[in-house]
DNA sequence: GCCACTCGTGTAT
DNA sequence: ATACACGAGTGGC
Protein backbone atom coordinates (compact mmCIF):
# COMPACT_ATOMS: atom_id res chain seq x y z
CA UNK A 1 0.00 0.00 0.00
CA UNK A 2 1.03 3.51 -0.74
CA UNK A 3 -1.15 5.16 1.16
CA UNK A 4 1.01 8.04 2.63
CA UNK A 5 0.82 9.75 6.05
CA UNK A 6 -0.20 13.52 4.36
CA UNK A 7 -2.81 12.25 1.83
CA UNK A 8 -5.25 14.23 3.42
CA UNK A 9 -3.82 17.33 3.39
CA UNK A 10 -4.21 17.21 -0.64
CA UNK A 11 -7.73 17.54 0.18
CA UNK A 12 -9.59 21.27 -0.06
CA UNK A 13 -13.12 21.74 1.33
CA UNK A 14 -14.82 24.41 -0.79
CA UNK A 15 -18.24 25.36 0.40
CA UNK A 16 -20.95 25.53 -1.28
CA UNK A 17 -22.60 29.19 -1.03
CA UNK A 18 -26.60 28.82 -0.18
CA UNK A 19 -28.10 30.04 -3.30
CA UNK A 20 -25.18 28.51 -5.84
CA UNK A 21 -26.72 24.70 -5.36
CA UNK A 22 -30.06 25.89 -7.88
CA UNK A 23 -29.89 24.30 -11.00
CA UNK A 24 -26.32 23.02 -10.53
CA UNK A 25 -25.22 19.97 -12.68
CA UNK A 26 -24.28 17.42 -10.36
CA UNK A 27 -22.57 14.20 -12.33
CA UNK A 28 -22.64 11.19 -10.75
CA UNK A 29 -21.69 7.39 -11.24
CA UNK A 30 -21.65 4.37 -9.41
CA UNK A 31 -17.50 2.85 -9.06
CA UNK A 32 -16.07 0.01 -7.16
CA UNK A 33 -14.55 0.87 -4.31
CA UNK A 34 -12.28 -1.11 -1.65
CA UNK A 35 -15.76 -1.65 0.39
CA UNK A 36 -17.96 -2.39 -2.02
CA UNK A 37 -20.06 -0.48 -4.71
CA UNK A 38 -20.34 3.68 -4.35
CA UNK A 39 -21.80 6.73 -5.63
CA UNK A 40 -19.36 9.51 -6.42
CA UNK A 41 -20.51 13.04 -7.16
CA UNK A 42 -19.42 15.96 -8.45
CA UNK A 43 -20.24 19.72 -9.72
CA UNK A 44 -18.07 21.94 -12.08
CA UNK A 45 -15.91 22.62 -9.17
CA UNK A 46 -15.37 19.93 -6.73
CA UNK A 47 -16.87 16.14 -5.04
CA UNK A 48 -20.18 16.84 -3.51
CA UNK A 49 -20.58 13.75 -2.67
CA UNK A 50 -19.51 9.99 -2.47
CA UNK A 51 -21.26 7.13 -0.54
CA UNK A 52 -20.89 3.19 -0.15
CA UNK A 53 -23.81 1.17 -0.62
CA UNK A 54 -27.04 0.84 -2.74
CA UNK A 55 -27.68 2.70 -5.98
CA UNK A 56 -30.96 3.61 -5.16
CA UNK A 57 -30.85 4.47 -1.64
CA UNK A 58 -27.46 6.22 -2.28
CA UNK A 59 -28.88 8.18 -5.41
CA UNK A 60 -31.84 9.48 -2.71
CA UNK A 61 -29.75 10.62 -0.24
CA UNK A 62 -27.57 12.64 -2.56
CA UNK A 63 -31.18 14.60 -3.84
CA UNK A 64 -32.02 15.01 -0.34
CA UNK A 65 -28.54 16.50 0.17
CA UNK A 66 -28.57 18.80 -3.05
CA UNK A 67 -32.61 19.39 -3.52
CA UNK A 68 -32.11 22.20 -6.20
CA UNK A 69 -29.25 20.60 -8.13
CA UNK A 70 -29.66 18.65 -11.99
CA UNK A 71 -28.67 15.04 -11.43
CA UNK A 72 -26.94 13.78 -14.41
CA UNK A 73 -25.68 10.21 -14.37
CA UNK A 74 -22.62 10.32 -16.18
CA UNK A 75 -18.57 9.93 -15.42
CA UNK A 76 -16.44 13.07 -14.99
CA UNK A 77 -12.88 13.34 -13.97
CA UNK A 78 -12.90 14.43 -10.77
CA UNK A 79 -14.89 10.87 -10.24
CA UNK A 80 -11.57 8.96 -11.27
CA UNK A 81 -9.48 11.27 -9.03
CA UNK A 82 -11.44 10.58 -5.82
CA UNK A 83 -11.83 6.95 -6.63
CA UNK A 84 -8.31 6.87 -6.78
CA UNK A 85 -7.12 8.50 -3.58
CA UNK A 86 -10.06 6.64 -1.76
CA UNK A 87 -7.75 3.61 -3.33
CA UNK A 88 -4.46 4.79 -1.63
CA UNK A 89 -3.00 6.77 -4.92
CA UNK A 90 -2.05 10.10 -3.63
CA UNK A 91 -1.07 11.63 -6.94
CA UNK A 92 -0.11 15.25 -5.03
CA UNK A 93 -2.93 16.59 -6.78
CA UNK A 94 -5.52 18.67 -4.73
CA UNK A 95 -8.59 17.38 -5.00
CA UNK A 96 -11.30 19.66 -4.37
CA UNK A 97 -14.43 18.67 -2.40
CA UNK A 98 -17.27 20.82 -3.17
CA UNK A 99 -20.41 20.89 -0.23
CA UNK A 100 -23.05 22.16 1.39
CA UNK A 101 -23.26 22.97 5.10
CA UNK A 102 -23.96 25.18 8.15
CA UNK A 103 -20.75 26.95 9.58
CA UNK A 104 -20.77 24.36 12.56
CA UNK A 105 -20.78 21.79 9.85
CA UNK A 106 -17.55 23.19 7.87
CA UNK A 107 -15.76 23.48 11.25
CA UNK A 108 -16.34 19.69 12.02
CA UNK A 109 -15.56 17.94 8.72
CA UNK A 110 -12.47 20.79 8.36
CA UNK A 111 -11.07 18.85 11.40
CA UNK A 112 -11.84 15.76 10.86
CA UNK A 113 -9.83 16.01 7.57
CA UNK A 114 -6.85 16.50 10.61
CA UNK A 115 -7.28 13.04 11.50
CA UNK A 116 -4.24 10.93 10.22
CA UNK A 117 -4.20 7.97 8.31
CA UNK A 118 -3.98 4.92 11.22
CA UNK A 119 -4.87 7.47 13.89
CA UNK A 120 -8.41 7.68 15.61
CA UNK A 121 -9.94 10.38 17.24
CA UNK A 122 -13.15 11.24 19.51
CA UNK A 123 -16.06 13.76 19.57
CA UNK A 124 -15.17 15.40 22.15
CA UNK A 125 -11.55 16.20 21.38
CA UNK A 126 -12.98 17.58 17.91
CA UNK A 127 -15.28 19.54 19.83
CA UNK A 128 -12.38 20.97 21.87
CA UNK A 129 -10.69 21.40 18.77
CA UNK A 130 -13.51 23.38 17.40
CA UNK A 131 -13.64 25.67 20.25
CA UNK A 132 -16.91 24.16 21.57
CA UNK A 133 -15.63 21.75 24.30
CA UNK A 134 -19.59 20.98 25.47
CA UNK A 135 -20.82 20.54 21.91
CA UNK A 136 -19.53 16.96 21.71
CA UNK A 137 -23.05 15.64 20.92
CA UNK A 138 -23.80 18.08 18.08
CA UNK A 139 -19.87 17.11 17.18
CA UNK A 140 -21.82 13.36 16.57
CA UNK A 141 -24.53 14.92 14.79
CA UNK A 142 -22.33 16.98 11.96
CA UNK A 143 -19.76 14.29 11.41
CA UNK A 144 -22.83 12.28 10.74
CA UNK A 145 -23.77 14.50 7.89
CA UNK A 146 -20.83 14.46 6.08
CA UNK A 147 -21.60 14.26 2.69
CA UNK A 148 -18.27 12.79 1.40
CA UNK A 149 -17.83 9.31 3.11
CA UNK A 150 -13.91 8.14 3.59
CA UNK A 151 -12.42 10.65 1.92
CA UNK A 152 -13.40 12.65 4.62
CA UNK A 153 -12.96 10.27 7.91
CA UNK A 154 -15.55 10.10 9.76
CA UNK A 155 -14.96 6.24 10.71
CA UNK A 156 -11.72 7.73 12.69
CA UNK A 157 -13.93 9.17 15.41
CA UNK A 158 -14.82 7.37 18.19
CA UNK A 159 -16.71 7.87 21.73
CA UNK A 160 -13.86 8.75 24.22
CA UNK A 161 -14.29 5.81 26.22
CA UNK A 162 -12.93 3.84 23.25
CA UNK A 163 -16.38 2.26 22.23
CA UNK A 164 -17.14 2.59 18.33
CA UNK A 165 -19.80 4.75 18.09
CA UNK A 166 -22.30 5.08 15.48
CA UNK A 167 -21.70 5.19 11.47
CA UNK A 168 -24.28 6.55 9.43
CA UNK A 169 -23.34 3.29 6.69
CA UNK A 170 -22.95 1.08 9.20
CA UNK A 171 -20.66 0.18 12.63
CA UNK A 172 -19.86 -3.00 10.28
CA UNK A 173 -18.02 -0.83 7.49
CA UNK A 174 -16.76 1.57 10.26
CA UNK A 175 -15.09 -1.28 12.08
CA UNK A 176 -13.62 -2.75 8.54
CA UNK A 177 -12.42 1.02 7.41
CA UNK A 178 -10.65 1.40 11.06
CA UNK A 179 -9.11 -2.17 10.57
CA UNK A 180 -7.51 -1.84 7.78
CA UNK A 181 -6.36 1.67 8.01
CA UNK A 182 -4.76 0.41 11.20
CA UNK A 183 -3.00 -2.82 9.28
CA UNK A 184 -1.10 0.04 7.06
C1' DG B 1 -27.05 0.36 32.69
C1' DC B 2 -29.80 4.54 33.68
C1' DC B 3 -30.10 9.46 33.69
C1' DA B 4 -29.18 14.48 33.35
C1' DC B 5 -26.75 17.64 30.74
C1' DT B 6 -25.44 19.46 26.34
C1' DC B 7 -26.10 22.03 21.73
C1' DG B 8 -26.68 22.42 16.59
C1' DT B 9 -30.42 21.49 13.39
C1' DG B 10 -34.91 20.55 11.27
C1' DT B 11 -39.71 21.19 11.67
C1' DA B 12 -43.67 23.28 13.35
C1' DT B 13 -45.92 27.17 15.46
C1' DA C 1 -39.00 34.73 15.83
C1' DT C 2 -39.85 31.21 19.03
C1' DA C 3 -40.60 26.36 20.75
C1' DC C 4 -39.68 21.69 20.61
C1' DA C 5 -37.83 17.12 19.66
C1' DC C 6 -34.00 14.55 18.24
C1' DG C 7 -29.19 12.65 17.75
C1' DA C 8 -22.83 8.77 15.25
C1' DG C 9 -21.88 11.92 23.05
C1' DT C 10 -20.26 12.38 27.98
C1' DG C 11 -19.86 12.02 32.89
C1' DG C 12 -21.89 10.75 37.35
C1' DC C 13 -24.01 7.32 39.96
Amino acid sequence: MNIRKNEIRHLQIIRMLPDEENGMIISYNIYDSMFGKALIASTIKGICFIAPGNEKVMLEELKQKYPGAVLIKENAPLHATALSRMLGHDDGDLLPLHIKGTDFQLKVWNALLQIPTGEKSTYKLIAAHIGQPKASRAVGTAVGQNPVCYLIPCHRVVRTDQSLGGYHWGTDLKEKMLKQESAL
